[in-house]
DNA sequence: CATTAGCACTCTTGCCCCGAGAGTGCTAAC
DNA sequence: GTTAGCACTCTCGGGGCAAGAGTGCTAATG
């Protein structure tokens, strides 16, 4: 199975090729291309022998080699360099962090764009979440007279808000206390935790805490946030989809349509460095041509959620790495820093 | 310039056909399809007629006849008949409405998918806005000891939300005095009026009041507001795309870039029935080659948005006008029920 | 005199064919 | 093991061609 030393080099350099043309890599131009002291002739036999192995195709007898999704997969699983941004890099993208408002949701576009923009390719960031949802404050504001607006804040400082009608007329004095009453009563606690209580008796009271808990709930099921998506142009720019308006649609509605949450492994959230999923290794049938580079950010055991990348197969891997890699960093940094690392409810913290 | 009763026939009849076939016709296709006493070559020699008047062109010698953005407009403007809603067709709308939760954004996604799934092209809302925009209520909530969530309701029900950091520590005990003390104040205002008011002398709550006055004012401002869109799909499957990727990519970025708002020639939402934009009415040049069929919905007088369908300029006008006039009475009437008519800030209302 | 049949003319579209170009795989020589 | 040489395969773009669709004109017609 090992390959050996040339074999190898010589697959990375088939990969970092395609990657870079979108064409099929022939034997001559790869000679040409690396100055390697070996004859197209050699180079064609290797390329054999990494057709049989299974690591690269070809689209049809005279044209040249493409990778398979195993041959990227051994291609990142060992060959590909450890790319890491240059310190430039990284500040332009600091500098775009630091000229933003602090919001979380800013944030996570800006993420998106950041990762969109520099790899030519979409980039998706999924909301934080909690492991556990807890009742920070809740307000309640009239609208009508006989409807409020209850806006619900919760431990992971997301806010979400739903219009309740009432059977009876009630006044924002009444609001205002009862929305005290509950605070008292209700903070810091888990949409479970508040069912364990008694139901309140009184008709409004009892439709208000429901309420409540259903947005924890919401709040709790990861899959129901919609995620942000950017640079979905980017991706369909790609000659991939050139001239296959059919695919290029496909794809474009496999994206957008945000079952995406569904489709990527939740294996991913626990583990702590950039993953990658290449084509069909995606449990998702769908998503199938196309390759994941995603992170986890958020501090470890706080609030968390996925960021990366939605690209083609042929992505350039090192670089989406190092920048998925930084970007999740940065963002948890952030986090860390302006929404309090792990929450009150695990008690305060003890370093710094 | 008034047409002959058969000739506006004749366009009406070609303006039908293409919209449907989405094929140049020609002259024996009408003839046959409609079953008209005449023969082909008469229909011919009205077709060069309607031509010299730029109502219709010709993609080249030996095609059919396709409707100029003056022919369509001659037709909107006296040649269509007026289509209204069978009670089936309301129902199965309104039906959806009922099923959905009573929220506003809610209702402008649906209003849109709706719009959308009849229609078969992209639809658009953008969030009710009002004339004046008064704080209703406003809520701080502790993040970490030096940063806070600033949660502000507005009287049109909106809720916008700011992370605030201070440059001393402050509890929650705190953040809640100051939040009632400012509630009292400040309801009702306008962030004009607040700033017109003695700044205050601590500092954690003038960061406050800026805030808030800086949130009104981004929700005074109505083109900062993103619009839901949706059904981009279905416009891109339309055949004018076919096989163009640029040209699809092109209107992919145009109506994604909610740039959009700007495009919408601003006296619509003044007047009181549906208007129609048809390509190159557009003030905006990136949307020359589309149509626009919108209406302001919203209680007269109180928080009000735009709805409607963005397409080809081949598009069936007649059905487009009818789903949006039904669409944006709907959403008036659950605004109107549900949020309330014109807002306390006008004084209560009479009627009813 | 409007209408119509007939017909020549134009333009697109799909198809086939062909040659150029790119690249492989094999073989025989080094 | 490596390489030069060469036959072979396949794609791609262009030219040519026939079929089809539709027009516009003209001359005949009721």
């Amino acid at each position: 199975m090992a390959l050996s030393e040339r074999r190898a080099r010589i697959l990375a350099f088939i990969i970092e090729d395609y990657v870079e043309s979108a064409q099929p890599v022939g034997s001559a131009a790869l000679v040409a291309r690396h100055d390697l002291d070996l004859s197209s002739a050699t180079v064609r036999s290797e390329m054999k022998a990494l057709e049989e192995e299974g690591l690269i195709t070809h689209p049809h007898t005279s044209a040249g080699r493409v990778p398979s999704n195993l041959g990227y997969r051994t291609y990142v699983g060992s060959l590909m360099g450890d790319r890491r941004l240059s310190s430039a890099e990284e500040l332009t993208i600091l500098h775009q962090f630091h000229q933003s408002a602090i919001d979380l949701q800013r944030w996570l576009s800006l993420s998106a764009s950041v990762l969109a923009n520099s790899l030519h390719t979409a980039a998706i960031a999924t909301p934080p979440h909690m492991v556990e949802v807890r009742l920070k404050q809740l307000q309640l504001v009239e609208l009508t007279e006989e409807s409020a607006l209850l806006v619900v804040v919760m431990n992971d400082a997301a806010v979400l808000q739903h219009t309740l009608q009432f059977a009876e007329a009630t006044t924002q004095d009444q609001l205002t206390r009862l929305a005290g009453r509950l605070n008292q009563q209700l903070e810091g606690k888990t949409a479970t935790e508040i069912e364990a209580r008694v139901p309140p008796a009184a008709v409004v009271e009892r439709q208000v805490v429901e309420q409540v808990v259903a947005l924890l709930r919401s709040e709790e099921d990861a899959a129901s946030e919609t995620p942000v998506i950017e640079g979905v142009r980017e991706l369909l720019r790609q000659p991939e989809y050139e001239g296959d308006s059919d695919r290029l649609l496909d794809t474009l509605e496999a994206v957008e349509t945000s079952r995406l949450q569904r489709a990527i492994p939740a294996r991913l959230l626990g583990s702590d460095d950039v993953a990658i999923v290449i084509g069909d290794e995606n449990p998702a049938e769908r998503y199938r041509d196309m390759s994941f580079v995603l992170s986890r950010y958020g501090p470890t055991g706080g609030a968390g959620g996925l960021i990366g990348l939605l690209g083609p197969t042929r992505l350039d891997y090192p670089d989406a790495v190092a920048h998925v890699r930084y970007v999740s960093d940065v963002l948890t940094e952030l986090m860390r820093r302006f929404y309090g690392d792990a929450e009150e409810a695990g008690g305060p913290e003890e370093d710094q």
